[in-house]
DNA sequence: TTAGGTGTATTAAGTGATATAATACACTTA
DNA sequence: TAAGTGTATTATATCACTTAATACACCTAA
């Protein structure tokens, strides 16, 4: 699949999940990874339908949940923005984060395995080192 | 929701996923955690549909893909039954970890999260320990 | 004031995954 | 032979997702 470039956003759309799902996922990304500034104004539902050849109204669908998140913000007649607030994102991010790693920690319970066979896992194939990123 | 049990057999099913992928993850759970023994006889495909009240395509799609995974052998006339070989078991539940596991990275790399702050999340909320389990 | 860009709402339609229902067939065991 | 296996087929229904075509209220800039 090919990655599409719109304004300070980067996209990569296939057809593995629902479109607006893919849009959401990668918009909170990049605001959670501050690739798109706080106060940043995002492209517009039109714009960022057309660029993505998506209808609309499922740019629409992931913009309102970005809104219901709180990660953005909209004003009438000029578009759609990030949250100026640091803490908001900050929230959101522990909040998803936490959620993530309960579910993972269910699917992996699942399985009948202990946490020292996943940090096993882990330090082998990503090579974690104390205080260093994954990659 | 209730649970229900169907031999050695636990289940509880709900409206959150669809059926087949519920049975699908709940026998390989008990397949991988020993719950149900290597070599048993599991369920009919009509009699565990009717305990669960679902359709037995519904139940049938399960057990295909519980047999393409390799946990279990179909007997014509006799039945379905887990595989008697552990190395199978084994290395499926290998398999589906590091799918798991990969995705789960996915996500926290999608969020900016390093593997401390993994870490620390985890070892706070589940007070896991040297050697310990999960729980 | 006007023109064009915002988000939003509505209605209609199509597709695919999921699930149910009813039925039939080949195979095995008792 | 009878009953229990897995399997296949056909039809139907529902729901999530997506597209399409419009329309409206609001804001900004010319």
């Amino acid at each position: 699949m090919e990655d599409q470039q719109v304004g300070s956003l980067r996209f990569h759309i296939d057809f593995s999940q629902p479109l607006y799902e893919q849009i959401l996922d990668q918009v909170r990304s990049a605001i959670a990874k501050g690739e798109i500034g706080l106060g940043d104004k995002m492209p517009s539902v039109r714009e960022l339908a057309q660029e993505l050849r998506v209808n609309p109204n499922t740019v629409m669908r992931a913009y309102q949940e970005l809104e219901r998140d709180g990660l953005t913000e909209k004003r009438r007649g000029q578009g759609t923005f990030v949250t100026s607030s640091p803490e908001h994102v900050r929230s959101f991010r522990t909040a998803l984060a936490a959620k993530y790693i309960d579910s993972f920690m269910d699917q992996m319970e699942s399985l009948g395995l202990t946490w020292n066979d996943i940090q096993s896992y882990i330090e082998q194939k990503y090579d974690a080192e104390e205080g260093g990123s994954m990659r």
